[in-house]
DNA sequence: AAAAGCCATATTGTCGAAAATCCATGTATC
DNA sequence: GATACATGGATTTTCGACAATATGGCTTTT
């Protein structure tokens, strides 16, 4: 019952061609989203009415998303949402500033002027999209513009796998994020880190960009683990 | 035409209950070993008779490996084996060091005695399958052995998360090595090679291990890529 | 009353055919 | 002759019905 139809009734249709696809993307941001909760029961039937959707291609999403760590698939059991707990927040954060310091790293060993127009570019628009937002909605465009930010600061790394877990490892933090709805209070520390963490990048400075990163983090997961969202289903 | 049914003539049947995961090990299998080509197109109507499966659980597998980088998926194209060229070895092995390093010196940082244990028995495994191996084939009882080795080294690192990646990033190494087939030259060599790392790690040398290591995927790469198999699909 | 076995029901997993999509060939028009 | 359009076949994607498997409550037995 959470939605009518695939895109609701806004014209977007974001989602590429196949039914598939576009239940994959949907679901996804309804459990990065805290729509669907953590641990809950996917009943292919319930999906099924609530996505407007047929057998095959909800199968077929759950599937991508069991591959991506956001849901869990039992045998002959169906699928659950991911759990998520105060444990597994602290080591996807720790694993997450491990592979982002190497990335990070790489990304500066190799910073030349096109890596710093990426990183200034993103910034650009992270900025402008959180000025023109409507205090206490968490718009899904500032989210984006948020992600497509830290995505920058490591697309100089040169291993595109590196990339990929690293954007996995955010996602799943994001849904962490939305579980404790931190976001609003966060926003207003969180522009002049990311101005710091951009300067550091821009006098090559790896060591203070890394530390930076690594307390943003950090911060981010403290902030979640004491606003108590994360006590049993 | 490649094989006559799931599990062969043979009364495995490893896989668990779901026909989805049988057939996704066996295309695992046969992507890793080389016998479907990297780039290969996967018809879907050709699997069903090669394999004897349904078109569902086909899709469900192919989806999953595709999550996992065996299998490309392109929009209403279908499913191709993942390219395999020099650029993306490199990109592969480059990773890998990179995230192996930073397992293996957690794993060493926080071992214990039963961290030493997990790496003895395994050791002892690999060994003892490698003794008893008619040479020239590449039996996978041993590639098993080899690979729960690796695993072992990094099973002290806790982040359930960077051991997958690692797995992952393994196993697409394995299909390089079977590409090349490679794997009775490296034989006699490897064996020192494992024991001078457990070594290290026995003395909690941390840098020697991942000197070691590094060395050790290196040296592989290099041989991959100086046999000349990857020269065009 | 507790434990074990069994049946009914709900849920997942699978199949084969239909619908949608793509690709290559051929035809018409400029 | 070249470009654009239409048509046919091959392939992928989706649907709805069927089979296999688990779950929960019931009876039976001790």
């Amino acid at each position: 019952m959470s939605q009518e139809s695939l895109s609701g009734n806004e014209p977007k249709e974001l989602s590429s061609g196949t039914i598939a696809s576009s239940v994959y993307e949907v679901l996804l941001q309804d459990i990065v989203q805290g729509k669907l909760r953590p641990g809950q029961k996917l009943h292919l039937h319930t999906l099924k009415n609530d996505y407007n959707v047929g057998n095959s291609p909800l199968r077929e999403a759950l599937n991508r998303l069991s591959a991506n760590g956001m849901v869990v698939r039992e045998e002959n059991k169906g699928f659950h949402v991911s759990p998520a707990s105060v444990e597994e927040l602290q080591e996807l954060v720790k694993t997450r500033c491990w592979l982002e310091e190497i990335a990070l790293r790489e990304s500066i060993k190799a910073a030349d002027d096109e890596y710093d127009e990426r990183i200034v570019l993103a910034y650009h628009r992270l900025c402008k999209a959180s000025q023109k937002e409507g205090q206490g909605v968490i718009s899904p465009e500032l989210e984006a513009r948020h992600s497509q930010f830290h995505q920058a600061l490591l697309s100089n790394c040169d291993s595109k796998l590196l990339e990929g877990y690293c954007s996995q490892l955010r996602e799943q933090t994001l849904r962490y994020r939305n579980l404790a709805a931190v976001i609003a209070y966060r926003e207003s520390n969180e522009e002049k880190e990311h101005q710091a963490i951009q300067d550091a990048i821009f006098e090559r400075n790896a060591d203070e960009a890394v530390k930076l990163l690594h307390a943003h983090y950090h911060m981010t997961a403290e902030i979640v683990i004491s606003s108590g969202s994360l006590n049993e289903t």
